[in-house]
DNA sequence: ATTTTGGGCGTACACTTGTACGCTAGTTGT
DNA sequence: ACAACTAGCGTACAAGTGTACGCCCAAAAT
């Protein structure tokens, strides 16, 4: 039970996993990759391939997998920095900026297809992004002590502004360009925050009232 | 000169652009159709789909352009609306879900082509998006008394809003769900417009104070 | 020491794809 | 009336696809 052969299967699978990672860009979608392309770039044959994933959608929701646990990582690193004190939306807002720019392609994985052809796709992504929603509301209903559907309402328009955002910030090369985003990304926000505190505050009263 | 040719060929142009807007779905992205497959729907040859557009790429095109003159129809049927009076927002929200609901694969085409492989379909969608945002700027500017920037950043955030709404709502068939998404889409542009006006009031009152 | 297991390979097959080429027949221009 | 043009068709081909099947051989289990 040493394993010599279990850690040699594991490792193909990062290769495949990767060789598919290595292979998206923005000209090239997951679904458009075949399996024996994908295969012959992990150095496998093609019919290796079924040795790890029955399917190219197996394969694909893992990556999908994937591309969450680098949300969760976003994440944990955006509280570490904001622990450390500044504008909390300045902070979040620089700190996806970064992680798009260094996992553009797992990025891209997660935008495509959130929209696309395959209903389990799209459930696997949804759902990591309404985890991070979550993560988001829970942060902002204590932090701010906000009303609990006010709080969702707030995090649900900040994600969606800032995952259309990063989607834009993919097809910018210039730097300059990709801070004016980021500031006006920023603003955006502050703009949804602004209102939903006043929202909350007003439901507060009308509470206190009765 | 009587045109019984190039009336015919419009024609067939048409059941070709027909043909593919059937096929797509939620389950079929334009890039999965084939050329072979638009033209057997179109009742067509595969060679002689090339007597009208010399690639996919130009037929996606075409779809592209199409979609834009939807969205621009909406804005009249929106505008139209507003003119009777009524809540701006809420009238400006329901006519865009009805016309999701109405031109689901093409509203599904824009979608999926924003973040797609080709960069001219991002560039076409992006810019019918860019005009929808603008006109929405204009009319934000002047009906508001907006300062020129707040304005822009505030379509900016409402468009990427509804849009995503509408991806949402493409997703949802129970009925008492989309109304749901609705309100809670109202209710997001509701926060926006609010930081919005707070912003340029705030800019109007420290120029004055100049 | 012997058997079982399982990752990897090569071959093979049936399909689908885009498109080059040449033909036909009916419209259009002269 | 005649010539030129052209939308549409059928054939054909090379390339790429997913995957069924059987073989090999080193690790694991007995």
């Amino acid at each position: 039970m040493s394993g010599v052969r279990a850690q040699q299967k594991e490792k193909t699978r990062r290769q495949i996993i990767n060789a598919a990672l290595n292979q998206l860009s923005a000209e090239r979608s997951f679904s458009s990759l075949s399996l024996r392309e994908v295969a012959k770039e992990a150095g496998l044959a093609p019919t290796s391939f079924y040795r790890h994933f029955s399917d190219m959608d197996e394969l694909g929701l893992t990556l999908v997998d994937e591309a969450g646990l680098t949300l969760r990582q976003l994440m944990r690193q955006a509280r570490q920095r904001i622990a450390k004190g500044g504008s909390v939306i300045q902070i979040s807002v620089q700190t996806f900026m970064e992680l798009i720019e260094s996992n553009a392609n797992v990025f891209r994985l997660l935008l495509r297809e959130r929209s696309g052809t395959s209903a389990a796709f799209r459930a696997a992504v949804i759902r990591e992004i309404r985890y991070f929603t979550m993560e988001l509301c829970d942060y902002l209903q204590k932090a701010n002590q906000l009303d609990a559907e006010v709080a969702y309402m707030q995090a649900n328009a900040a994600v969606t502004i800032v995952f259309s955002a990063g989607s834009d910030a993919l097809d910018i090369e210039d730097k300059a360009e990709r801070d004016q985003l980021a500031q006006q990304t920023i603003q955006q926000l502050r703009f949804i925050a602004r209102g939903a505190l006043e929202l909350s505050d007003r439901r507060k009263a009308s509470k206190k009232s009765k």
